[in-house]
DNA sequence: TGAAATGTTGGGGCG
DNA sequence: ACGCCCCAACATTTC
């Protein structure tokens, strides 16, 4: 009789049990254990925000309750570092097999590579799939061998590639855990705030997988009719909100996009301009930021470009920074997108994009100031798709914005919140206000100020920064930079 | 997944 | 009636 196979599988940024190719090659195991391990040192700086924490507590009590309704249950450790938590998980077990679903930061490549390896020297079978991406990023490259640095020929290609519509069974059992393996509480991971800003959070969000479920079906069957249209307009509710539930892995790109094909009846090759492409498109930017992290994994930090290496920032910027961070800035869709982040954790894309315009060019704060606040504040902070998004937005990545495209949020807000009932639900100090000024307070007359009980600079800030001269001294400053000469490219 | 400056056109007021 | 001018409205160019 062969020896009793007893698996370890090790639960990442895959919080779910469907479609979950790692659980599922453990189902056939005499016993199995689910663990998941907080060992935040090891991702140094990049270890998850306030936010991001919040999420998980709440994602891995989701997760912990699906795995006892199927007879199992998932077992929390901490410590320093994984390899020194798998290997007392394992001596406890007695597992002789562990398996994981691939993650794709530059700190985990690297770390779960010399875990793989280290583990296997010491007997212990080692197997690890991919749950989270259409196509992993050194699966697809350009025809001479070298990853795509632009978004539309990498997604014509992700798309000609076509994508694997089996997905893996959802368990209805679980082999039993080993026994005698005990658990840390969720709550002994420390991950809740200690000051309770999070209360609102209760209310928008759901965290696991039923949840993500529940999201997935609205956004599906109510809003995506309406998506191409009113996505780029905050105060819509149209956009699928399902980035947090997608950076842990609690519903995965490949069920999205199946269950999008199955629904519209198009095929992934017949890209058209209609929501359903839309919509896949947007899964389409998530696979490239993870693209590009894996072949540019210098990016957290750095710009792609290297000229923006030398690209002279503000100085002093912190009480700037301050500003921004608070939603005082003085130009209501700004301070409404900071507003809304910091309340609910999350922020409309179009905003993002703004508010990283403003932060970048108007106040010349280095991108990577506002990569760092959104890490902190963002319940969908994820490494890939945060630093394309700032680094797109300062100009500096790859497929990025030009240098010299400056967003207006004055013109912006007339545009894609004409009404501005985003900005009254975040800057309520503005809800008296008639539209005409809503995007532009200091050019409201005295009367009209005053009928809607606003006194600039006391109830709501001047704009700490004039858009035209700023607009301009930044236009300058990037110009310079361009004259400069070139270091060599990585 | 821009904005602002500059150029062009055409309707209408007016002498 | 005609030419002149103004200036939206739209198009093009530049950053």
């Amino acid at each position: 009789m062969p020896p009793q196979q007893t698996t370890l599988v090790w639960l990442r940024q895959d919080l779910r049990l469907a479609d979950n190719p790692a659980l599922a090659a453990g189902l056939a195991s005499e016993r199995l254990l689910p663990v998941y391990l907080h060992t935040p040192s090891e991702a140094a700086e990049w270890a998850p925000g306030s936010a991001s924490r919040w999420w998980l507590h709440h994602s891995l009590t989701a997760l912990d309750r699906d795995l006892r309704a199927l007879g199992s249950g998932l077992c929390i450790r901490r410590g320093e570092t994984a390899a020194a938590v798998l290997a007392e998980l394992i001596g406890e077990s007695g597992a002789n097999r562990v398996l994981w679903n691939r993650c794709y930061e530059p700190w985990a490549i690297t770390r779960d590579r010399a875990l793989k390896a280290d583990l296997r020297v010491r007997g212990i079978r080692v197997a690890t799939t991919n749950s989270a991406l259409l196509h992993e990023p050194w699966s697809l490259l350009k025809s001479d061998g070298t990853p795509f640095r632009v978004f539309t020929p990498f997604w014509r290609a992700a798309l000609r590639r076509g994508v694997d519509q089996d997905l893996f069974p959802t368990p209805t059992a679980l082999p039993p855990p080993p026994a005698g393996v005990a658990s840390l509480s969720i709550e002994a991971l420390d991950l809740l705030p200690k000051v309770p800003w999070d209360r609102q959070f209760y209310h928008l969000w759901q965290p696991g997988e039923p949840g993500a479920w529940k999201a997935a079906t609205a956004f599906l069957g109510e809003h995506l009719l309406g998506y191409a249209l009113g996505r780029d307009r905050p105060a819509d509710a149209v956009t699928s909100r399902l980035s947090p539930h997608l950076h842990f892995g609690e519903i995965g790109p490949r069920q999205l996009l199946r269950a999008l094909l199955q629904l519209t009846g198009i095929i992934p090759e017949a890209v058209g301009q209609g929501s359903a492409a839309r919509f896949a498109a947007e899964l389409g930017w998530r696979e490239f930021a993870y693209h590009l992290l894996y072949h540019f994994p210098q990016t957290a930090e750095h710009p792609l470009d290297r000229r923006f290496a030398a690209f002279p920032w503000a100085a002093d910027y912190q009480p700037a920074l301050r500003a921004w961070q608070q939603g005082r800035t003085g130009i209501p869709l700004v301070d409404a997108g900071m507003r809304q982040l910091w309340s609910t954790g999350w922020m409309h894309n179009r905003v993002r994009m703004i508010v990283g315009s403003f932060l970048t060019k108007n106040l010349l704060i280095p991108w990577q100031a506002g990569a760092r606040w959104f890490w902190d504040t963002l319940v969908d902070a994820d490494l890939a798709s945060n630093s394309l998004g700032w680094q797109w937005t300062a100009g500096c990545g790859a497929d990025a914005a030009p240098y010299f495209r400056v967003f207006n949020p004055v013109l912006q807000g007339e545009r894609f919140d004409p009404e501005g009932a985003y900005v009254k639900t975040y800057v309520p100090e503005l809800g008296g206000l008639v539209r005409q000024f809503i995007h532009r307070p200091w050019e409201a007359p005295a009367h009209l100020l005053e009928a809607a009980d606003i006194r600039l600079g006391e109830t709501y800030p001047r704009p700490i920064v004039d858009l035209k001269v700023s607009r301009e001294q930044a236009l300058e400053r990037f110009g310079r930079m361009r004259a400069a000469p070139q270091p060599p490219s990585p």
